[in-house]
DNA sequence: CGACGATGTAAGCACGCGCTTACATAACGA
DNA sequence: TCGTTATGTAAGCGCGTGCTTACATCGTCG
């Protein structure tokens, strides 16, 4: 376990799996392709193969990592506005930004994709559906989780303005006090 | 002008624009083949080139077409309540499915789709800003457009429950009282 | 009729893609 | 020092894709 050997197994995985994070982020699953993941990590082609075994299974390997970060965050009434201070930071470098919207854009046709990223809807809709009583709490979540993505995917995808450079703080408490409407308990303070 | 013509360049043009509707909406622009989709309207695939030109103009053609039938829709007010009729409708056939969640799902690379996504987009953005005195309208009717586009993703391309089989009234009924929280003017009934 | 444009068909080309293979070299223990 | 394994490199294979080409057949009108 030395540390900054010219040939480091880790190190290179970690480039890949940076690399992979942004372009799928920034262009989809389908149109990242395996060369350009491995020139922007500066690695071999054939080494993500080794390493990862297929694409699909890279693209796995990015959203557990980033299912894992985004879920394993404080009490459910502040998940709401953890989940838009991050996804409004600028700050964030782009490899970070969640491939969650290049699942959302790989339909169907990949189990594995679906079974993550409905298992990461589940975490976020249990958090959500604590906050009311209501009889159709279930629905209402599924609401609010469709504006995050919503959100996300004209951010990102789009480049919407004025969404992408209006004031983080002002978004998220529009957003937070509409859904309010919906899940009674929810905390309406946008700091994080 | 005669009708049932064993040669009419008119209905295969129709045919083309139907199934590529179809399949552009059901797999997104790069997972829809021009095979696939010559194969389902029941066409040889040399049509589709000598018709269309190319799959980009072809996938320009079925956005211009939808923009147009979700534009010219009433007052306002109403426009909100509208799409998500619309939307939630299970009625309609695949075919007639907006390919909005396709042209998203398409990421950057493409300018016109980009132009009339973004003209849709402004179209939509007028009517909702008109619906509110706030100083950041335009922001806010930003976010409601982010819900509705997610609400479709959601149900199209995840087919989230309880989402999919949810009470189209109900839906709308919630969408509406929360998104009124940003348009003050928004009619916030759900009959369309 | 017969000729010509409009419409439909079948075959295949060129390219980029995911992935594999065969090999070179560094690291490290015996 | 040597042999083995982990790591990196270069080349290319097979396939599906968007698109083109060469040709057959229909409809129409002089």
């Amino acid at each position: 376990m030395t540390e900054a050997r010219r040939r480091d197994a880790n190190a290179t995985k970690a480039a890949l799996l940076r690399a992979a994070g942004e372009l799928f982020t920034e262009r989809g699953f389908d149109r990242a392709t395996v060369r350009d993941i491995a020139d922007l990590a500066g690695v071999n082609q054939s080494l993500l193969f080794r390493y990862f075994g297929s694409k699909e299974e890279l693209f796995h390997a990015v959203l557990a990592i980033q299912t894992r970060e985004l879920v394993a965050e404080s009490p459910a009434e502040k998940v709401l506005a953890r989940t838009l201070a991050r996804m409004l930071d600028e700050k964030r470098d782009p490899s970070s930004q969640s491939s969650w919207y290049a699942a959302l854009r790989s339909s169907g046709h990949d189990s594995a994709a679906d079974a993550i990223r409905k298992q990461l809807g589940e975490d976020y809709i249990r958090a959500l559906i604590s906050l009311t009583d209501a009889e159709d709490a279930d629905l209402r979540a599924d609401l609010v989780l469709a504006w995050v993505l919503g959100l996300g995917m004209l951010r990102s995808v789009v480049g919407k303005k004025p969404l992408v450079d209006a004031d983080p703080q002002r978004v998220a408490k529009h957003v937070l006090s509409a859904a309010a409407t919906l899940l009674e308990r929810l905390d309406t303070d946008p700091a994080s």
